[in-house]
DNA sequence: CGTACAAGTTATAGTCTTTAACATCAATGT
DNA sequence: ACATTGATGTTAAAGACTATAACTTGTACG
């Protein structure tokens, strides 16, 4: 129906096709919380044929890489809205950024596995602009504006940013599986988000920040 | 050839085909890098007809979960011997535990999402056993620990485990997708490892561990 | 206009999953 | 001993999907 292209025109060609697969692909994915949709299916629900698809996409793996692509796009988007909400270089901005990560991947949990498996990689390798939506240059900016800001010297801003990187992505997946709710019924994501954040935080400055009258 | 049992023995009953199909099913795992094998083939490596593997498991899904089982008593046998390695309730232990878990994805990167994923999840509700196989009750049980020694008072043991868990998790997951060598080329995830878990500690015992003359 | 190319179609080969109906064999009780 | 039975195989087949081949339509452009 909405993947179906605007009007129900039943011309011979469909007219955009292309996009009403990878629409009609996330539909799916949504519906059946796994990537292991049909191609055919999806022809199906764009109106058109069953061979049809394979005049856009070399195969399936090709139509998933198009959709990894959209939620990279989708991630890049709302990481820096959620951070130009902040002030840049603040812890607050780096956990906001987390938090949007975390948002993202609970709302779009279906298309974790797209992003972070074999064909996201791919997608990475294929086009830089996909590293971007890994969020994580937002995010290793902004630590790196907050190194500065904070005076934590000796260490490596892309370090840093990795590290958190790993946190939060820990979180999510976690998150994603339902494995906090498991183990700490009382604590969400977002609240660890936070603590583990501040803790490490709290640790660089210990660490790194210059003692009163070294140098 | 290793998954048909012991000799080629052309009985009509296999004796284990039950074991032989799990052992085909991580072999077609391993080597196709994916989940999604043929419940058909797994039967020709057997030696049995394709309809043979449906005396033992409903479907395939249920041949993945005994598989995913197999995984978490691997993760549990190997996280136990980590630990004992190490003196229980150090950061040290701590630091091993998570080396090993990463270590373990790592070479068995294949699993991951059958251990994470929807399947995962599924073996952790059918049987609490499996639970024991995140790893996180060692992991937990060596926090409270360390939290005790080093007067790590008013903290929940458990929130931190979460935390520390997902920072393990989160590292395992980059690593097995390359994502650490895309932006740091220079590190690896077992340094990332201990300089975070490093930071960590020192930031919880500068929050929470008694200042002189407080209390 | 007419030609060529992009983007549809139908038909089909090949693979896989899963069920149904039948076959074999080991164990068990009498 | 030997018939019975249940577990575990087998073959056959229905139904779904992927992907290709060969054909068709329509539009854009000289």
């Amino acid at each position: 129906m909405s993947a179906q292209g605007q009007a129900e025109s039943k011309t011979y060609h469909h007219g955009d096709l292309r996009n009403a697969l990878i629409l009609a692909a996330v539909e799916l994915i949504e519906e059946s919380g796994s990537v292991d949709f049909a191609m055919i299916e999806a022809a199906r629900r764009a109106g058109v044929s069953s061979a049809a698809p394979y005049r856009h996409f070399r195969d399936k793996d090709d139509l998933l890489l198009a959709v990894a692509e959209l939620c990279f796009l989708g991630l890049t988007q709302t990481s820096r809205d959620a951070m130009a909400a902040e002030d840049f270089g603040t812890e607050a901005a780096i956990v906001a950024i987390g938090r949007n990560y975390i948002r993202f991947s609970l709302q779009h949990r279906n298309f974790h596995d797209l992003m972070w498996g074999e064909l996201g990689k791919r997608a990475m390798d294929a086009d830089p602009e996909n590293l971007r939506g890994s969020g994580f240059y937002v995010l290793s900016d902004c630590v790196a504006a907050l190194c500065e800001r904070q005076s934590i010297a000796p260490v490596d801003p892309v370090e840093l940013a990795t590290e958190l990187w790993a946190m939060v992505h820990g979180l999510s997946c976690l998150a994603m599986n339902d494995q906090i709710d498991r183990f700490m019924p009382a604590a969400d994501a977002f609240q660890l988000l936070e603590s583990s954040t501040h803790t490490f935080f709290k640790g660089l400055r210990q660490q790194y920040a210059p003692a009163p009258g070294s140098d």
